[in-house]
DNA sequence: CCTCAATGCTGCATCGATTGTGCAAACTGT
DNA sequence: ACAGTTTGCACAATCGATGCAGCATTGAGG
């Protein structure tokens, strides 16, 4: 038992086994063999090692093989459903290889995701991801100054992979799932379908809003300049744009298309005020998805983003070793009003 | 322009400037005063720096140092409400301090939580939380055998100070609270509140087991044998224990008191196929918050864990540099039914 | 018996940053 | 003008792990 308050290193066990710290760290590792350290040697040397509880130093490994074992990624926020998800398979991934993931969150704000990249840096991560990047350019710029390999996930970038989710197909299906519910029918705006919520300047969302346009228009009524209502993330915002909608039509319209969970909980604030029967003659829809919104009064169609297979080929864009700039489509997933269980069981067990 | 592919270091800022290296380490860190170096050889090494895109090199730093600037948390998952807002704010506070988290998930498994600890040993991390810990004393081991100050949080360890819900109150206040909705009426088993989800091992469900019982039997009714069913945390096997009660009792019993979201989710896929009438006779309750089941066909009573006041208490104690074995209880907030609009806006705008 | 090769290991420089020590030059006071 | 102090910096050791180059042994072959 180490009685020091350090923590053992190879020149301890080289020391206490009588070997020379190069042979130790021969020993220790995967080179023992062509190093020519004879069998005997190796484990005398480990159980050595492993009585005194000894672990590699990875700030010394690191700084002499000039690669660290770690892994970033960049993600907007962790509190969000989309993200977290990432995360986790993020990880596995990471850990598949032996590799440590470190996941910082960029609050969107290009500062501090330009801080953050340099501090991944300095860290010598051995690649990059970015989820949701702000400022696409500059993180590949700093990057390519490192000499710092990175895909670009969710939201592409011009100087790296990217992997996207096709948000464009994700939200056409979406739009014509609504029109399927509640076709258009007269010409009175009330009877017209609405998107609300997210930000047009943000990549993800100004293809969602060209999807919406391009299907109301393939459906002979293309939308006119009230329909599409960006009005951010913010379910504060959300909830005051669909009660002065509201208040425009003098009631609900005949379907809302909504752009993200946040967007949503602001839009319920407002829906959950009015009576049941007013929702029954509207349809919704959400961009983005969560077990107990599509457990509510009313039934809401969402979109399931995979996020497990965006990290999927940002991974196998990083395997490959593929440097074109390439741009990956994964699609998202349509979830029909209250039937996640079935989905939800098949994949768990 | 920097045109070779290394980074550049120290050295190369010291030939171009002219300066040693020690002289340049000094100037691009805070210590260049009390080593008497001019302010102007510092401005000039510092835009010299600065032309060169230079950053330090953390291992290099870290080894000589015997510091990393990382700071390390284990959580069960990612993918979670409430992890995840420990995550964001562990992160935020991270920050504030200049060091850069490191999280990695367990997935409640113990040899993973080792491997994780053991693993942010090796990167030499400053510090560590452990959020609900599976193996608290084995983690405790292997930091004290690093010399490393860690704290728990979310479930205590013997081994280090802990900060932890205060899942006592909170079930005794929810429990209390489905009692007023619905007060224990006849003698019968449908008459009576019933305790759905989580582990008995676990140190919270535990802790709120006890508080359900405790409620109850103050309030003259302690509850029998069957009416705790603690089936785990998959919505799978919660769907069929609520399920089985109702089948036992023929309808749903006067409350439900369900524990964790995930097991919400099970119990939601059972009562959504009831017929509404059913639902408003009975009384729901479950030991975690999400907004959007606050919003469903009938009201929910919800806990709100307060991760954010749990991860500011862990680093209080680290920041006091506190090692004595303190066990810091934050108190958890009640969620009535669809309310939670006006205390989401008043905190957020 | 001597050469040559294989075996099994050691020594040393190195990665980049930090820090204790030392040492000129400039400056102060007398 | 000279001792003493301050200023401004350079040198070199160090952190722990790695890997190249080399150096004793041992054994085989002629």
């Amino acid at each position: 038992m180490p009685r020091a308050s350090r923590k053992a290193t190879i020149y301890d066990i080289a020391r206490l086994s009588g070997a020379s710290a190069s042979t130790v760290s021969a020993a220790l590792g995967e080179s023992w063999r062509e190093r020519r350290i004879s069998e005997a040697t190796v484990e005398a040397i480990r159980s050595i090692a492993a009585a005194e509880g000894y672990s590699a130093n990875m700030q010394a490994r690191g700084l002499r093989k000039a690669r660290s074992g770690l892994v970033g990624m960049v993600i907007p926020l962790h509190d969000n459903r989309f993200f977290s998800s990432m995360s986790q398979s993020f990880e596995a991934f990471a850990r598949e290889r032996g590799l440590v993931p470190v996941i910082a969150s960029s609050m969107r704000e290009p500062g501090e995701e330009r801080r953050i990249v340099e501090t991944l840096i300095t860290y010598a991560v051995d690649y990059m991801f970015i989820a949701g990047a702000t400022d696409p350019d500059a993180v590949s710029a700093m990057c390519n100054a490192a000499n710092l390999r990175h895909v670009f996930v969710d939201l592409p970038g011009r100087g790296a992979p990217s992997v996207v989710s096709d948000n464009y197909k994700g939200a056409a299906d979406l739009t014509r799932r609504l029109l399927t519910d509640r076709p258009i029918s007269g010409g009175t705006c009330r009877d017209r379908l609405y998107f609300i919520g997210g930000d047009p300047t943000d990549y993800a969302s100004a293809r969602r809003i060209e999807a919406f346009r391009d299907a109301l228009t393939e459906a002979g009524s293309p939308p006119g300049p009230g329909q599409i209502i960006a009005c951010g993330y913010a379910p504060r915002s959300a909830m005051r744009e669909i009660a002065a909608l509201c208040d425009r039509l003098g009631g609900l319209p005949a379907g809302v298309l909504v752009n993200s969970l946040t967007a949503f909980e602001g839009v319920l604030g407002h829906l959950s005020g009015l009576p049941l029967e007013d929702l029954r003659s509207s349809v919704i829809g959400c961009y983005d998805y969560d077990p107990f919104a599509a457990y509510l009064q009313f039934p809401v169609h969402m979109v399931r983003q995979d996020a497990h297979g965006l990290i999927r080929e940002a991974y196998r864009i990083i395997d490959q070793n593929a440097n074109d700039l390439v741009l990956r489509m994964v699609e998202p997933e349509q979830i029909a009003p209250r039937t996640f269980y079935d989905r939800l069981f098949s994949d768990h067990g």
